[in-house]
DNA sequence: AATTCTTATGAAAACGTTTACATTCGGCCG
DNA sequence: CGGCCGAATGTAAACGTTTTCATAAGAATT
C-alpha cells in the first residue's frame, strides 16, 4: 500500500476498493494511527480551527459566550483556539499574530480593537467577525442590541407610569455603556424627566448612586442602571437608607446576570442571550469562510426585557414560589455534575 | 538572502550578522510577514499549544477554570485549544483524537474519563494532566480537596455547637459528591448524629430536601448541602415553611458560587480556588512536558471554609454593610468593561 | 484478438519551515 | 604568500500529509 492509497482510503473520498479500504481501516485501528493534523493542514491550507480573541475570561458573560461559540463550532467539526486576558492593544496584537496561520477564521471581541488596529494587525485574507465592537464599517460584526434593549426597558418603565427616571451610566469610554445611555435618552419622551448619575459598571459605583438617590428630596420614581451589578449596589444603598423597592422607587438593570433573580426583590432587567451571540458570530464567520468576498455585514442581536418585582410589575410573585418556574438554569453547578 | 538565513535571523538563535538581521527584520516588517505556524510545527514537532478537554462550559466554574489555565498558558507563550460539551464517552474520544497532533500537552477533565478510557484513547507519548477525576494511578492529576473541604465545614458546624447535622448528597455516581459525603461522614464524631438526604446537585433537589427538613419533628440543628445550588433551594424551602436560618437551623453549602454572598442570609460555604486549579494543572502539565518521564504525581488543591451568616457565625454583619469589604469580585460584568 | 476505456493504485511534487551539512570568503598564522 | 580556520551564508533534506499525474491491469468494445 502506498501512502497515497492510505490517504485516499482514510479520507473516504476517492476511488478505493471496498476491500482495500477495509484492510487499511483495520491496520489503522490496530496501529492506533491518527493522521498528523499539522502535516495535513500544511498542504490543505485549512486548520479546521477558529480563533477567539477575547478581552478577558471573567465571569458568566464569557463563559456563556465561549459556550455558544464552542457549541456551534463543534456542530461543524471545528476546533476552538481561545486567547484572552490581553490587557492592552499590544498584547492583543501579539495574540493576533500568534493565531495567524493557525486558524481558518477569527472571532474578535476586544475593547482595544478599532478600525486602525485591525487594518494594522489583521491580514485581510483571514475571515473575521467582530463582536460587540464600535468598529464602523468594512468588517463583519455581530453586536448586542444595547440601544434597543435600553430603549425597551425605558419604555417598560414609562408604561408602568414612571415619568421621572434616573439612569446610572457605565464608564464613559465604554461602547456598550454609550449605546445603552443613548437608548435610554431616545426613549424618554417629552413630558418625562430624564436624569443621569455617573457610574462605571462596578457594584460600588451603583452603591454610591443609590446613596445619592436616597438623599434626594425630589427623588425620581424609577432608576435604570446600565448594568445589573450597579443595580445590585444601588439596591443595597436604597435598602440601607430605608427606601423601599419597588414601592418607593422602581429599579431596573441590564444583562440578566444569574444573581438578578436571586436578590430581593428580584431584579427587572434586560436579558442578553449571550450564548446566542457566540453561536451567531461563529455561524456568521463560517458563512464568510465558505464564501469568499461576502460583503461585510453588520448584524445585531435582540435582547428582551425581563420584568421582575423590582420594577413593581405585577407578574410573578417574588421568591420563593417563583423559583421553580423560571427557565431551568444550569449556571451554577459543581464541576463533575452530569446531566 | 536564503530562506535559511531568514529563518535564523527571525529565530534570533544562530550566528547572523547584526546588519543582516536588521535588514531581514526590516523587510519582514514591511511585508507583514508572519511565519507559518503549521509548517514550523511540522518540522519542530512542537505546536506551542495545549489542549483542554472539558465536560462542559456552563457557568462560573468553567469560566474560572479556563481563566486560570489561560493565564498560566499565556505566561508561558502557549496557545489554548479548548473542547467541551461532549455528552458521552464517544464524543470525548472524538474530541481527544481531534486534538492529537495539534497539541503538546493535554488537560483533561471529564466525568466520562476512567482508566480504561484513557488507556484506550490516549497516546502515551502525549503529556497529560487530569483534573478532578477519580482515576487512580498511572496518571498525573490535580484534584480539588473535596474531602478535606467537607471535613472542615463539618468541623466548623460542630464547633458552632451543632450535634445533629443533615447532609444533602449530590448525585450518586458523581466523584466530587462522593468525596464530599465521605468528608462529612468522617468528620462526624461519635456523639454527633449524622443524617443524609438524597440530592442531585440541582436547586430543585435542594428545595425538596428543605421541605423534608421543615416537616421533620426532630429537625437537625444544621444542614450541609453538597453544593451551593442545593443550599439555595433548601434555603427557599425553609423560608417558605417559616423555618428561620440560622436561628432555627444552620445552613452551609459548597463551592462559593457568586450568589452565595448575595442571598439572605449570606451562605456559609467552602471556597474552591478554581482559577488556581486551572493554573496549577497547567503548570503541572508544563513540568511534565519539559521533563520526560516525570513520575506521575497526584496533587490536591486545598479549599477553605467561608463563614457567613447562614451558619449563625457572628463574624461580619449581613448585607448590606458587608458588601464593600468582601474580596473584590469581577465576576459579573458587562462585556466591554475595562479595568 | 487488438484497441480503447475505466478503474485502482503508485510515484512524486508540493506545502513552509528548520537544521545538518556544505560552501564561500576573509583574515590569520606560519 | 599559501594553507587553514572560523564565521557567515547557502543548499538540500526532512517533517507527514494531499493531490496531480502517470501507470498498470482488467473490462468492454470493435
Amino acid at each position: 500500500m502506498s501512502v497515497a492509497t492510505v490517504s485516499r482510503a482514510l479520507n473516504g473520498s476517492a476511488s478505493v476498493t471496498a476491500q482495500t479500504r477495509r484492510r487499511i481501516a483495520g491496520v489503522a485501528a490496530r496501529l492506533r494511527y491518527v493522521p498528523h493534523a499539522t502535516a495535513r493542514s500544511l498542504v490543505t491550507r485549512r486548520t479546521h480551527t477558529i480563533g477567539a480573541l477575547l478581552p478577558d475570561l471573567f465571569g458568566e458573560f464569557f463563559s456563556e459566550l465561549i459556550r455558544g461559540i464552542d457549541l456551534a463550532a463543534r456542530a461543524r467539526g471545528l476546533q476552538l483556539l481561545v486567547s484572552s486576558s490581553h490587557g492592552d492593544a499590544a498584547e492583543a496584537a501579539t495574540a493576533l499574530r500568534a493565531m495567524q496561520g493557525r486558524v481558518d477564521g477569527l472571532l474578535v471581541m476586544s475593547p482595544h480593537v478599532d478600525t486602525r488596529f485591525l487594518r494594522e494587525h489583521l491580514v485581510p485574507a483571514l475571515p473575521t467577525v467582530l463582536m460587540n465592537t464600535s468598529v464602523e464599517k468594512g468588517y463583519a460584526s455581530l453586536n448586542v442590541d444595547n440601544y434597543g434593549g435600553a430603549q425597551a426597558m425605558t419604555r417598560h418603565l414609562l408604561e408602568l407610569g414612571h415619568r421621572d427616571i434616573a439612569f446610572i451610566t457605565g464608564p464613559a469610554d465604554n461602547f456598550d455603556a454609550a449605546e445603552r445611555l443613548k437608548g435610554f435618552r431616545d426613549a424618554m419622551a417629552a413630558p418625562a424627566r430624564a436624569r443621569q448619575l455617573q457610574g462605571d459598571f462596578s457594584e460600588e459605583s451603583g452603591y454610591r448612586a443609590g446613596r445619592q438617590l436616597a438623599a434626594m428630596r425630589d427623588r425620581p420614581q424609577a432608576v435604570f442602571a446600565a448594568n445589573d451589578m450597579m443595580a445590585v449596589g444601588c439596591l443595597y444603598a436604597l435598602i440601607e437608607a430605608g427606601v423601599r423597592v419597588p414601592d418607593d422607587i422602581a429599579l431596573a438593570g441590564f444583562d440578566d446576570i444569574p444573581i438578578a433573580r436571586y436578590i430581593n426583590p428580584p431584579l427587572t432587567t434586560v436579558r442578553v442571550r449571550i450564548a446566542d451571540l457566540g453561536q451567531g458570530a461563529l455561524e456568521h464567520l463560517v458563512a464568510r469562510m465558505e464564501t469568499a468576498d461576502l460583503p461585510s455585514q453588520r448584524r445585531t442581536l435582540a435582547c428582551e426585557v425581563v420584568p421582575r418585582a423590582s420594577s413593581g410589575t405585577r407578574t410573578a410573585p417574588p421568591v420563593p414560589s417563583s423559583i421553580h418556574h423560571r427557565p431551568k438554569s444550569r449556571s451554577h453547578r459543581s464541576p463533575g455534575e452530569k446531566q
